[in-house]
This record gives C-alpha cells, sequence and structure tokens, in this order.
DNA sequence: AGAGGTCGCGCC
DNA sequence: AGGGCGCGACCTCT
C-alpha cells in the first residue's frame, strides 16, 4: 500500500549551502558560503560564492523566483541547524530543505537501502552524531574540495574521492533512494525528517510563550514565596520539618536518597527504595507529609524559579530541539527540559495578547498507527469511534475503557505480566494481523536482528543479543549463560517491538507537522508553530484566524494519514482546542 | 573540584 | 509492569 508516497520529482531543483571553510571565526560574516543548483539527478546547474553575511539574501532571491514559478528549491546542506537559524533570523523560512547529516543516519542504517553505496562505505564524517555542539557550533569537518579564495573562480567540488564533499554525498543519498526497493518511503521519510528540522528551528527561534508572573504565581502558591539565599520554600521546609519528626531524625536531609531510606528503615516503614509508589503502599504515617515534600520539590527544583530564570527569555521559552537523537525517530530535546513539561506549570504557558493557543494531540496515536501499518480491518473498524479505546469495549473484546488501555500499551510496550499482559490472547483474538505485526518484531529483536518502521527507519544493530544467544546455544553452555541470554533476548525483543510502533508513530507526527507547516504558511499573521510533544502541537495564532488554524491542523493530520498509508481506513481523529493557556486544553 | 554514575520522576 | 527520553540532586571516584 503505497500509493500515497511520492515518486521522485523531477522537475525539483536541488540546491546546496555549502561552508568553503575558510576566514577566521571572528570574521565569520565574511566567510564564504559555496552554493550549488543541481537537479534531482544531482548533475550541476550553475554555482556561486556568496559571503556568509550575503546568504539570507540570497536564499531568499531563490525562494521567491522559486515559489513564483510554483517550484520552490530544495535546500541541500550539512546540518539544518547550523543554516536555518542564521536564514530565520534574517526573515526567511525556506519552503523545504535535506539534511544531510540526518538523512545519512537514516540511509546508512535502513533495511530499505542497505546494498548502496553509502551504507557499504565505512564510517566517514556524515556519520557523526547530528545535534551534537560540536557538530552545530564549529565549522564542520568536510573536504569540500573548495578553492580557499572565493573569488578565484577555480573549484573543485566533483574532485572524485572526497569522502565530506556534500556534493558527492547527495549523489550517494540520491542514488540509495532510487535503488531502493522502496523509494517512495525512503523519499517521505528523508523529507519528513528534513521538515521536521526546519521546524525545530524555527520553533526554538520563536519560543513557547512563557508568561513569567504567572509561573510565579502558582509557584507561589504551591510553595510559598520565593526564597532568597539558598534556603528553601517555606512550604517545603513545613513539610521537611514533619516528616523530620515523624521520623524522630531532627537532621535529616529528605533531598538525599540514602539518608531518607535509613531513615525510613530505622523507623519501620517497609521500604527498599526511596520511590514514590514504596512509600505511598507503606502507608505510614510519615507517607503523606514525605509525598507532599516530593512532588514539591520536584517541581522547585525542574521547574521552579530557577528552572525559568534559565530558561525563559523574554517571555519565551526556548528549548533546543533535536531531530533524530531518539533511535526511534522521535525528538529529543535539550535544555529545561521541554519535551517533560509538567501540567503543573502548564497555566504559565500563554497566548500572548491578541492570540490564541491552538492546542492539538492525536488520540491513541500508536494503536492507530499500529492498526494501519498492520492492515488490521477489525482494529481499523474498532478506531472509528473518536475513541479507540471505548471502540474496543463497544467491539466486546474487553470490558472496560481502562482495560483497553492498558491491554493496547500492553502489546505495545511488551508487557508480560499484570493486566496488559493477562489481557494479551483476548486482543490476539480480536486483531490477529496488529497482533502479529508486535510478535514479530518482537521475536526478531529476540534474535538480535534488526526491524524497520513503516517508512524504514531501522532499528540499531545489536551484536550483543546475538552474541549471547551464540553463546548459550552452543555446547556446554551452562544454566547462568542461558539465563543471562534469555533475559537479554526478551529486553530487546521488547525494544524492537515498540520501535516499529513509536517509530512509525513519530513518522506520522513528522508527517503531520511538515503538512501543518505548509498550511500555516499559507494563512496571514503568522501563526507559529511553537510546540511539538511527540502527538501533540501547539500553535500560536492571532485570534482572528484561530478556527483556520484548526481546521489546518484537522486537514494536516488526515494528510498525514494519506502519505503514510494511503487509502487505509484507520482515521486519525484529534482533539484541539483553542485556548489562552495551555492548562485549558483537556 | 570536577566527572560520571545512580536514582527518581516528569513527559509521551 | 512493559518502550522511549532529559534533568536535577546526591554520591562516589579520581
Amino acid at each position: 500500500m503505497t500509493e500515497g508516497l511520492p515518486a521522485r520529482d523531477d522537475g525539483e531543483a536541488l540546491v546546496l549551502v555549502m561552508e568553503a571553510g575558510i576566514g577566521a571565526p571572528e570574521h565569520d560574516d565574511e566567510r564564504a558560503v559555496v552554493l550549488v543548483e543541481t537537479g534531482p539527478d544531482g548533475a550541476q546547474r550553475m554555482r556561486r560564492v556568496v559571503t556568509r553575511a550575503e546568504l539570507a539574501a540570497e536564499v531568499g532571491r531563490r525562494e521567491r523566483t522559486g515559489a513564483e514559478e510554483g517550484r520552490p528549491p530544495r535546500w541541500v546542506w550539512a546540518d539544518t541547524s547550523r543554516w536555518a537559524p542564521d536564514l530565520i533570523a534574517a526573515g526567511v523560512r525556506v519552503e523545504r530543505c535535506h539534511d544531510l547529516r540526518l538523512c545519512h543516519r537514516i540511509l546508512r542504517a535502513s533495511v530499505l537501502s542497505a546494498t548502496s553505496e553509502l551504507a557499504r562505505a565505512p564510517r566517514g564524517p556524515w556519520d557523526e552524531s547530528p545535534g551534537t555542539p560540536a557538530v552545530t557550533q564549529g565549522v564542520v569537518p568536510l573536504d569540500l574540495g573548495i578553492d580557499p579564495d572565493p573569488h578565484g573562480g577555480a573549484w573543485a567540488g566533483d574532485a572524485p574521492g572526497a569522502a565530506g564533499d556534500a556534493l558527492s554525498e547527495l549523489r550517494r543519498q540520491l542514488a540509495a533512494v532510487d535503488g531502493s526497493a522502496e523509494p517512495g518511503r525512503l523519499r517521505l521519510l528523508l523529507a519528513a525528517e528534513s521538515a521536521g528540522a526546519l521546524i525545530a528551528a524555527e520553533m526554538h527561534h520563536d519560543g513557547l510563550p512563557w508568561d513569567v508572573e504567572e509561573h510565579d504565581r502558582l509557584l507561589t502558591e504551591a510553595l510559598g514565596p520565593r526564597p532568597s539565599g539558598g534556603r528553601r520554600p517555606a512550604r517545603l521546609e513545613e513539610l521537611a520539618a514533619q516528616v523530620r519528626t515523624v521520623l524522630d531524625r531532627p537532621d535529616l536531609n529528605p533531598d538525599s536518597q540514602p539518608e531518607l531510606l535509613r531513615a525510613l528503615r530505622a523507623a519501620g516503614v517497609p521500604v527498599t527504595s526511596t520511590r514514590t509508589a514504596e512509600i505511598r503502599a507503606a502507608g505510614h504515617p510519615v507517607s503523606a507529609p514525605l509525598l507532599a515534600y516530593k512532588k514539591l520539590a520536584r517541581l522547585y527544583s525542574a521547574n521552579g524559579w530557577h528552572w525559568a530564570q534559565a530558561w525563559v527569555r523574554e517571555g519565551r521559552f526556548r528549548p533546543e530541539y533535536v531531530p533524530g537523537r531518539v533511535v526511534t525517530g522521535r525528538w529529543a530535546s535539550s535544555g529545561g527540559g521541554a519535551l517533560q513539561l509538567p501540567a503543573a506549570v502548564r497555566a504559565a504557558v500563554r497566548a500572548e495578547p491578541g492570540h490564541r493557543l491552538v492546542v492539538a494531540d492525536a488520540a491513541q496515536l500508536e494503536p492507530r498507527v499500529l492498526a494501519a501499518m498492520s492492515g488490521d480491518a477489525a482494529m481499523a473498524a474498532a478506531g472509528r469511534s473518536a475513541d479507540l479505546y471505548q471502540g474496543l469495549v463497544d467491539a466486546g473484546v474487553v470490558a472496560t475503557r481502562t482495560e483497553a488501555k492498558y491491554a493496547m500499551l500492553g502489546a505495545i510496550y511488551g508487557a508480560t505480566t499484570g493486566a496488559g499482559g493477562a489481557l494479551l490472547p483476548r486482543l490476539r483474538q480480536a486483531f490477529p494481523a496488529a497482533m502479529d505485526v508486535v510478535e514479530r518484531a518482537a521475536r526478531a529483536g529476540e534474535r538480535g536482528e534488526v526491524v524497520a518502521t513503516w517508512l524504514g527507519r531501522t532499528s540499531p544493530a545489536d551484536e550483543v543479543t546475538a552474541a549471547l544467544r551464540h553463546a548459550a546455544r552452543a555446547e556446554g553452555a551452562d544454566a547462568e549463560q542461558v539465563r543471562l541470554a534469555r533475559r537479554r533476548a526478551q529486553d530487546h525483543g521488547r525494544f524492537t517491538r515498540n520501535f516499529v510502533v513509536q517509530g512509525t508513530a513519530a513518522e506520522w507526527a513528522l508527517c503531520w507537522m511538515a503538512a501543518l507547516r505548509r498550511r500555516l504558511r499559507a494563512l496571514p499573521g503568522e501563526p507559529r508553530l511553537v510546540f511539538f510533544l511527540h502527538d501533540e502541537v501547539l500553535v500560536h495564532t492571532p485570534t482572528g484566524i484561530a478556527s483556520r488554524v484548526a481546521e489546518a491542523v484537522v486537514e494536516a493530520a488526515t494528510e498525514a494519514g494519506r502519505l503514510l498509508f494511503g487509502s487505509s481506513p484507520v482515521e486519525f481523529p484529534l482533539d484541539v482546542a483553542v485556548v489562552e493557556s495551555y492548562d485549558e486544553a483537556a
């Protein structure tokens, strides 16, 4: 089922942007940038050299002429996080790009491009991990084969054998895609990954609107006024005092896990760790004040005043988003824990005057993705209702919505025991095709094999699992070796089982955002994507077009489903809310 | 003093 | 429970 996937666009112009890597860093504006325009076959059409200071104007010009002809170019560069921020700061937001480093990483590992020259070549500069500070801030260590004099004219971009040469790399990538058994899937994946890199750069630039006063209000309400010096807030101090009294340890520091654990055990509290669940289960008089302390201490240290001072500037929280850092294809973030923004502080995410936040999240995304990728008609039918979990209840698969949720998540995460594990036979009976997809992925992982997402992103090779398995099967293997191999196989099987679903959900989400971004660009008033959380987006928009933005978000979800799964009957409904602050969304 | 490891908990 | 993360606090080692 590939009818939605893009065919090669032979009319698309690719414009490489490369740094010549010359000039002293203190004269950054004068550093040379080389632009090379090619067709999708990699044949060179035009090249020019500009200074870094001239780049944004040059890119903006080419982008406009492309847009007028209805064919914006695709900008090709080593690393979006190195080029896009300056362009965005200069007011230039390109329509599309191709991030060589992110795409290289996908093609290097993908089962769909395994026989390509790119995949079989030894590791080189393009295998360096993307998004690391050394890569994004330093000069990319590429041998571009460029004459160091930007006005000298001589240029050796076609010099063979230069492993770091961006044009050669682009050609290798295009060849890997064209030579793949599933070029449409890879093409979509690379385009989506690259669009994600653009979005990440734009979201960092735009930032999440953050109301520092509201944040201070809710912190003060929970913790007491902001303390001076290194002291704890009043409410935390009170709770600490209660804990000390109950445990009869006047000098206890409740922030120290070993100290706290010793004190709890000395007081006869039956815990083996300081985990919240154990403390709650103990039902001891210390439980209530200690649990309250832990909750507030977390808020204070992770998202308190100090956090705001470090990460919020001029009313915006600007974390760094790092596409491609999570093996499954999900984004990671760095700086301020953007992807763990707790519910307790979301009231501080407030639209600016005259604006609204459009908050949208995909309902039960992972189960729906599983239904689509497996072509499981029964599961698709259960997902016809807006709430897939309720759909399972209505179909008579399980008795309650809670059971449905546990069972589905258990199937996707690899539960073996407990409520989730117990319900698996019911799911297997009701949705054999869907369960077959995850169980085959699990078995492959247990054997130490790789698995791939719908679009071809492939799990990292795991030699350890395979080696342990081999050792355990060898003549004379002892029980300990067998136990170790089995344990490792089970762990890796759970990982690969989850990989195919989480990774495909990440692909859907990338397509969703890319489709949304394109729609937002066509709207007036500059509505901006300002937050992304795996299956959820926030758009900051002028109030007057908020309803059009909400429509665009829904249309983009439908488009994402079509792009990935063609005519699959699986729907991807959203919960959409137009609100003034994030906490108002359900 | 600083690096690195572990725990625990926030998000999906 | 089971998958994927980032981060802060504490602790240990160097």
